[in-house]
DNA sequence: GTCTATACTACGATAGAC
DNA sequence: GTCTATCGTAGTATAGAC
């Protein structure tokens, strides 16, 4: 019964992807809900429907923006690590790590099998240009066909994604692992996986 | 509205865990619930509230006995693997992806942060029985002091459910990847995290 | 030990007022 | 563009009959 409503100042189609982004970092995928977005931002419940069809293209709109950032931010640390490109595919894994316990928004929500069968144009760019600028980091560590480059980027992704579970399912808790520990744990263990023997 | 109930034969308990189990493998934690588990038993949705007292309890002895289940394939694993101890280590990831995959209980269901407070003393001794096991699967590998177990088995646990989540969320749908293909990277990518060099 | 029936809560989504 | 109000559905859990 709250009363302060009336939030109407300009784009609420916005505000609705970052509380979306708050939510999926408090709570995880399984508890997202559209509801517990307008709560948070105080409209009524219908709201985000005014700018959303429905909550699969919500998440299709959150899963883009993913996407997009994950890639920046993967591309930084990618390009701040020395010029050697197996330190920089390792690089890119610990990024991962980071913005995915940071955000909640990892390849289980970019990737969302719900998803697969939406056609939003928008999603369907940034999630290719992700996975481009996966494979051409792997590339660059003088793999030799398209599907070595696939492998590596598996492996790389299987590595950041399991330390990002481990550590947001608190399964880390009991040390005082924190995020950059943990960060550079993933780094380490791809930079062993990619080349074993200058580890 | 189907009328062929009538489920009384004795342990309705057993395989109310036996249908959570299925649900799990079929749909993962997030659309578990105690109703769905009782229309595949045609059992009315109160029947399974006789035998665990809320959904938290039911999960616990689920929990508890994925952890038993799981620790005895990764004790079979490695028993069947060379005498190596950096092979037997491997071949605990191995079966932890062929388990978890097929069962869709693992770490995040058997360590989920929601079942911490529950202090039910089956699963306390189930969970800490396996991280013994893989504990000691780690020491025996050479390392020297209790963290570095711990971080072996970390790593471990990390590749193998790293790739357990890409496997299961479709991401390497489009190759034709089977379980045992994913699980012999697992175990491969862990055998080269163990011992670089010889990889 | 399982049933029917029910109370309560929450979510997805829509209709129509303003 | 947001509101109130509402419908339908589904889940957790309990009460009381059999």
């Amino acid at each position: 019964m709250s009363t302060d409503r009336g939030y109407h100042h300009g784009s609420l189609r916005a505000a609705v992807i970052q509380a979306s982004f708050e939510l999926l970092a408090e709570s995880g995928l399984q508890h997202f809900s559209v509801a517990a977005v307008a709560r948070r931002l105080k409209v009524s419940s219908a709201a985000p429907y005014r700018h959303f069809p429905d909550r699969a293209h919500l998440l299709a709109a959150v899963s883009a923006a993913a996407a997009r950032d994950l890639r920046a931010e993967i591309t930084a640390a990618a390009d701040a690590a020395t010029p050697d490109p197996a330190a920089r595919l390792a690089a890119a894994a610990g990024a991962y790590v980071r913005y995915v316990v940071r955000t909640g928004a990892g390849f289980p929500v970019i990737f969302a099998a719900e998803l697969y069968e939406l056609a939003d144009e928008s999603r369907r760019e940034q999630t290719r240009a992700l996975l481009t600028t996966l494979l051409d980091l792997a590339a660059a560590t003088g793999t030799r066909t398209y599907r070595e480059d696939l492998l590596l980027v598996e492996t790389t992704v299987a590595v950041a994604h399991g330390y990002t579970t481990l550590y947001v399912d608190g399964f880390f808790a009991r040390n005082s692992s924190t995020i950059d520990d943990v960060a550079a744990r993933a780094v380490a263990a791809t930079r062993t996986l990619i080349t074993p023997d200058r580890a």
